[in-house]
DNA sequence: GTAATTTATGAAAACATTTGCAAAACTATT
DNA sequence: AATAGTTTTGCAAATGTTTTCATAAATTAC
C-alpha cells in the first residue's frame, strides 16, 4: 500500500503530495461536500498513497468528541457482564463509538481511579455498572459535566439514567413462584452483598417476601458465597447432607444456581423430586439443563443495547431525552422447581 | 470538589492559579522531581482546587504514548474470550494502560475497520486473536509499525509474536486419550472453521490422529454446530437417538461439550457408562459436572496475562524480546470418558 | 562578599489538527 | 468584456500539551 512511509504521514504530507493546503485536506474528511469533485479526487488519491490514518489526539483537543465511551463493569468474565458490554458495545459502534473497557472487581477505590483514567482521555460518556457508587465518582462525573448512564440496575429516581431490571422486583418474583409453588421449608444461596447493590436488592426481596408469607428462613439456611459454581456447588453440597433438608433452594443467582444444580447430583438428590432449585438472571445455558432452570429472566443483552443507544444519543444530542428505562425481569419457569 | 469551574479547566488556568508557568505545571505531573516542594504543593493545591484533569489527547499528539491499546476479539461474551480480556486488562492496567476493545463477530472485513479506528486512536499497542486474519490487517500493521501480539493460538513461527495454546496439540492429546481408552466408535462435534483457525486446527489435528490409529470417523458422525450450547444440544440429542451410537463424542470445545452432555442426560443415557463425552478448554464450570468433563485445558487466564505483559513491554521497549510463548494445553482427566 | 555552580522556572516552538475569514477562481448576467 | 455572485481554496490563529533553551534564583566555593 505504500513504499517508503518512514515518515509517519500526516495531514500536511497528504496535502502535499495532493497539492492542495492541510486545510483542504482536513475539509475533505470533515466536509467533503465543500470540495470540487476533482480535488476530493486528488485528495483520496494521495491518503491512499501515503497510507495516511487520522489523528483522532489532534481532533479531540479541538474539542470534537474522541468517538471513546468509558465503560466500568465489576469483571468482564461473568457471562451476565460479558453480555451486556457485548451488546452495549455493538450498539455503540454502529454510531461510530469504541469502548474503553475496564473492571474494578467490586473495589470503589479503583472504580475511582479508573473513571479518572476515562476522563484523562476524554470519552464522550460513561457507562458504569449499577447505581451504588462513591460519592466521589458522582462529583467527579458531575464536575466534568460527562454523559452517564447506569446499567443493570434500575431505579426510577436514579441521579442518572439508569438502564436495567428492577433487581428487587425480580426477587419478590423468584420467591413468589416458590411459595406458590407450595415450598415452606426453603434456604436461600446469596451473593456477597458488599459493593454489590443488585446482589442486595435481590437478597432483601426474597427475604422479605417470604417473611411476609410467614416463611422463615433460619439463619444457617441463609447462605453466602462467591459467584463460583465451585464454591456454591460446595456450599449446597453441604446443606443438601445435613439431615434437615429444605425443599427449595434459592439462589441469587444462576451461577450459584449451577453449582447447586450439580451439588444435588452429586448428593444424589433428584431434580425436582428431591429439591426444587431457581436461579435469577436466565443465563446462556440456563435453558439447557435437564430439568431447566427455573429463573428470573434479566435481559442482559436489551440493556446492554439500550443503554448503548441511550448514551449515545445524549452525546450526540445534550437535549435528548435521558430518562432511563426498566428492562423488565421476566419468571421463567422450566422444570427444576417443582410443585409440592 | 469545585464551584465554578464551568469553564474546564487547563493546564493553563491551573498555572493562573498556582502562579507560575504552564511548562511548570506541566514539569508537576511529568518530572516532579525538578521542582521545588513548595511549588510542587502550590500547584497540587490549584490542580485540586480547580478539578483538573490531564488531558491524554494533548499529550498524544506529542509522539507521547497514548497509553491505550486495542484489543480485538472475534466476540465478548464467549467465556473463553472474556476470560482472555479480563485477564489480559488486568495486565496491561498494571502498566497504565487502558484497552479499547471490540469485536468483529468472526467477519474479517469487520477486523479490518476496525483496526483502523483503533489505529486513528493512535492505540499504542494492538491484541488480535489468532493467526489467520486478512492480508489488508497485517499490511496495515506493518506499515503503521505498532507493537501487535496475537493471542489465542500459538504458532512458533507466526509473524508476530503469538501467544497461545498450540490448538492442534490440544486435538491430539484428547483423541489420543480417547483412543487410549479404548474407543473406537467415536463421533465429533466440531465448531465451524471458517474465519477460525483454533476450530480448524483442532478438527484437522483430532481427526488425523483418529485416522492414523485406523478409527475412521463416518461423515454423518462428523457433526457442525454453531458456538451454543442449545444447537450443539440439538445435534446431539439427534445423535444419540439414531440407532447406532458411537462409544464416544469428542467436541471441539467445553460449551459444545456441555450442550452434548445435557443431551445425553436429556435421552436418558449415563455418563459416563453410556457414553463418553469430551471437551477442549475447561472452561470455568467444567470440572463442576457430575461426572467432572475430561477435556483439555488451555490456559485462558495465563494466555491473556502473558499477551498483555509481553505486549505492554514491548511498547515501552522497542528492543525488548519479542518471541511469542506458548502456553502449553493440557490433559484433564475427569469422569466423563470411560475406559471401555 | 564575589564568582562559579547548580537548581528551578519561564518563554517560545512544536505537535496534528480545525476553523473563521479572506482571497482566488469560477459562473452567470448583462 | 466587465460586473456581480457564488463556490472553492488558502492563510493564520487556535487547541492543550511537552520540551528545548535560556535565564533567574539559590547554593556553594573561595
Amino acid at each position: 500500500m505504500s513504499d517508503k512511509n518512514r515518515k509517519k504521514s500526516d495531514i500536511i504530507s497528504v496535502a502535499k503530495t495532493a497539492r492542495v493546503s492541510p486545510s483542504t485536506v482536513s475539509r475533505y474528511f470533515n466536509h467533503p461536500e465543500l470540495l470540487k469533485l476533482a480535488t476530493r479526487r486528488r485528495i483520496e488519491r494521495a491518503v491512499r498513497k501515503e497510507g495516511y490514518i487520522r489523528n483522532r489526539a489532534a481532533q479531540t483537543i479541538h474539542g470534537i468528541r474522541s468517538g471513546t465511551i468509558g465503560v466500568l463493569v465489576p469483571t468482564i468474565d461473568h457471562t451476565i457482564f460479558a453480555e451486556v458490554v457485548q451488546a452495549f458495545s455493538d450498539a455503540v459502534a454502529e454510531e461510530g463509538f469504541t469502548i474503553l473497557l475496564a473492571s474494578h472487581g467490586y473495589d470503589q477505590q479503583r472504580e475511582y481511579a479508573i473513571l479518572r483514567k476515562f476522563l484523562e482521555h476524554r470519552v464522550d460518556g460513561i457507562a458504569l455498572t449499577g447505581l451504588d457508587h462513591d460519592e466521589a465518582v458522582f462529583q467527579l462525573i458531575e464536575s466534568q459535566s460527562v454523559p452517564t448512564v447506569m446499567m443493570w440496575n434500575y431505579a426510577a429516581d436514579s441521579l442518572y439514567p439508569s438502564i436495567g431490571a428492577d433487581n428487587e422486583l425480580a426477587g419478590r418474583m423468584i420467591s413468589q413462584h416458590v411459595l406458590s409453588m407450595g415450598h415452606r421449608e426453603v434456604a436461600c444461596l446469596f451473593a456477597p452483598g458488599a459493593g454489590n447493590d443488585r446482589a442486595k436488592a435481590r437478597s432483601r426481596a426474597i427475604l422479605n417476601t417470604l417473611a411476609d408469607a410467614g416463611v422463615d428462613v433460619p439463619q444457617d439456611w441463609q447462605l453466602t458465597t462467591v459467584y463460583s459454581v465451585s464454591e456454591s456447588k460446595r456450599q449446597a453440597f453441604a446443606l443438601f447432607s445435613s439431615t434437615k433438608r429444605p425443599t427449595a433452594l434459592i439462589c441469587g443467582n444462576d451461577i450459584l444456581a449451577t453449582g447447586a444444580i450439580y451439588a444435588a447430583a452429586k448428593a444424589g438428590l433428584r431434580l425436582p423430586e428431591d429439591i426444587s432449585i431457581t436461579g435469577i438472571g436466565d443465563f446462556k445455558g440456563s435453558s439447557e439443563f435437564e430439568p431447566g432452570l427455573t429463573t428470573v429472566r434479566l435481559p442482559a443483552r436489551r440493556i446492554g443495547q439500550r443503554a448503548g443507544l441511550t448514551l449515545a444519543a445524549a452525546i450526540k444530542d445534550p437535549e435528548a431525552d435521558r430518562t432511563g428505562a426498566h428492562c423488565a425481569p421476566e419468571l421463567v419457569v422450566r422444570g427444576s422447581c417443582r410443585a409440592i
